[in-house]
DNA sequence: TAGTCCATGTAAGATGTTACATGATTCA
DNA sequence: TGAATCATGTAACATCTTACATGGACTA
């Protein structure tokens, strides 16, 4: 058990380090200046992250260069990990609890699994969600009457962010269709 | 400082409990029944949370009948504390990294403050978001021919989140200005 | 040479997770 | 009486936040 310990932030960085070898600050700086990810930008998240990656045998960093930077990049084991974390099934869970983690684990999933597990994901993804929103419709059917009105519009925008992610895997499927080739 | 120490499953908490009162045996059932959060029902959660709210003063609990029952209500601290919580200024930050949080913010504001301060909630967020978009969209257009088709994909994920939440506050905002009366 | 980036780190504290523990009450 | 449910709790552990610390390199 405890296979899987890695954080959010843990697995974005092995996605991270698997596109290119980097150190710390540049992960830092990517945080901080790209809109992709609402990750800390924080000495104190990044670094001890990196440590608790390289221990486990994710990524090994090697110094470079004058000023005391250390460049990490993937280990076999690191691959091997992030591949398991992207392609075990999603649960129920998942989709009620971390839409957002499912997306990360999609993110980058062009560089390290197949086509072929791309549309498994989306699919599964897709099936989750048409699984879960009906029961989320009918209990704000027989409770919008009693319900506030900013409670009401709060879990209508809940239902609304899940029916985006809805439209969302329809069209990623369709994109996957139409590619051509694809595998790993 | 720290005067906003916190947690959302705190302010979940406090929220919940000016409803009405309820033990945390309510509170954890509540979050394992009701579709409308995605609080963990643990009881390592709840139960400490609940304990650091009296310790604050935020909420006071009085045993009741003959299984150990403790039923917990807001105190006049806690409900200041809470209203504080809900009407202090929506930052960018909030809306890179927290819109979740915003929506619970929200999601109880008709039984803590009044309309005037719902709006007031709403339009800050809509300028929020109408102030942070341009530039993700931006980021998109001139980034998405160098991603790939997954990366490309998540970030359009994140997008449509935002103009989702962008549409529901106007929808929202709509709802509160054909409401009559208001105030408190 | 003073200030600003670069680059990494630690320490204290809060919170959450998982798993285990405990005892009362109800019901078959 | 045994099982399920009610109801609360604790302990170990991992992670994140905030704040502080350090020192090299570049540049005005």
């Amino acid at each position: 058990m405890k296979t899987d310990s890695n954080s959010n932030l843990g697995f974005a960085l092995l996605g991270l380090l698997w596109q290119s070898p980097r150190s710390g600050y540049d992960l830092r700086k990517f945080f901080s200046a790209t809109p992709m990810m609402s990750f800390s930008d924080s000495p104190g998240a990044i670094y001890p992250a990196l440590r608790r990656l390289e221990q486990r045998g994710f990524i090994r960093g090697q110094a470079e260069g004058a000023r005391r930077r250390k460049i990490f990049q993937l280990t076999p084991r690191g691959r091997s990990e992030f591949r398991r974390w992207q392609t075990q099934p999603i649960t129920r869970q998942d989709v009620v609890r971390n839409c957002d983690a499912l997306v990360l684990r999609f993110a980058f999933m062009d560089q390290s699994v197949g086509k072929r597990d791309c549309l498994r994901f989306l699919k599964s993804f897709q099936r989750e969600l048409l699984q879960y929103l009906p029961g989320l419709r009918e209990y704000f059917r027989t409770n919008r009457r009693h319900m506030p009105a900013s409670g009401r519009l709060a879990l209508q925008n809940g239902i609304e962010a899940y029916e985006g992610n809805l439209r969302w895997t329809e069209v990623a499927i369709r994109t996957y269709r139409n590619q051509k080739g694809g595998s790993s």
